[in-house]
DNA sequence: AATTATATTTAGAATTATTCTAATTACAGC
DNA sequence: GCTGTAATTAGAATAATTCTAAATATAATT
């Protein structure tokens, strides 16, 4: 597993704003998040990551998730209350669950769109984020 | 605690409808999160519902909650890994999490930019449902 | 109204994802 | 090469929720 140069520098950088250390842990777990982009839980990252590190845990697991979430170089993604699934895209999107296939799909969402949905709230709230989430049936999976 | 006769109707053609019973704690829990509209947890209905119903078990409410989601009367809403929260609201609306004071306030959305969101989808893929959550400062917690 | 069949409630145990703890190891600056 | 701090690790702990099996309530039938 290869972190591109262009990762590998955003990952060096963002842990030294925040103040904390390049791992080689940490860059395994996101090498792997860019390299297959199927949204995992941690527990399917801890899998993946003892093909190439097989001494690492699961405990550094969640702590290498919770610190590249942290700086932002992924984000968490739920899904009611199963469990948590992480996404390196960091382009501004919204989630597709599939029903059927158990797939999730990133889909783009505009500025505009966005902007839209920040003015239908009430006059004094502003919103850091917002999280959209569909849930259906996909292309393959046609009900 | 009193069940608007309008919304008894609601609940027993709903549990009717799904091949349930009608039961004191049904009812009991349905009114309790029509009373009080703040987006309690299964933890807070229970402190709520053994005011009037001292024996009723947490089980019960977390099945109560359950059967009412599951008959469309309720919705589960969540934020991240927290607790589920209630909401007896059926409008299509969003939910804003006001990190300050961790209210969670309603957001009625208009069926156009519902619309609009579906349009995003790319083809093939058909939506069931759309949920949406703000996060931010509320107009009470200006930041 | 009594009988029967099925659904619901209940208390407590079990589960599951995640976080915490304390000891060990690795890293950065001197 | 030391020294201090940060990160990793294994395993215990936690917290929300679900499951289990027995007791109770409800609805349907006589």
């Amino acid at each position: 597993m290869r972190l591109e140069p262009k990762y590998k520098e955003l990952l060096n950088s963002a842990l030294e704003r925040s103040g904390q250390r390049a791992t080689k842990q940490r860059e395994h777990i996101y090498a792997l998040l860019l390299q297959k982009r199927n949204h995992p839980t941690a527990e399917e990252v801890y899998v993946r990551a003892k093909e190439d590190m097989p001494t690492i845990s699961l405990a550094t697991v969640y702590n290498c998730l919770e610190t590249l979430a942290e700086t932002k170089l992924i984000r968490q993604v739920n899904f009611e209350r199963e469990p948590t699934r992480y996404c390196p895209n960091l382009t501004k999107h919204a989630h597709f669950y599939c029903r059927e296939s158990g797939e999730i799909v990133d889909v783009d969402l505009s500025d505009q769109l966005l902007d839209e949905l920040m003015k239908v709230l009430p006059a004094g709230f502003t919103a850091k984020h917002i999280e959209i989430s569909y849930d259906g049936a996909c292309n393959e999976c046609h009900d």
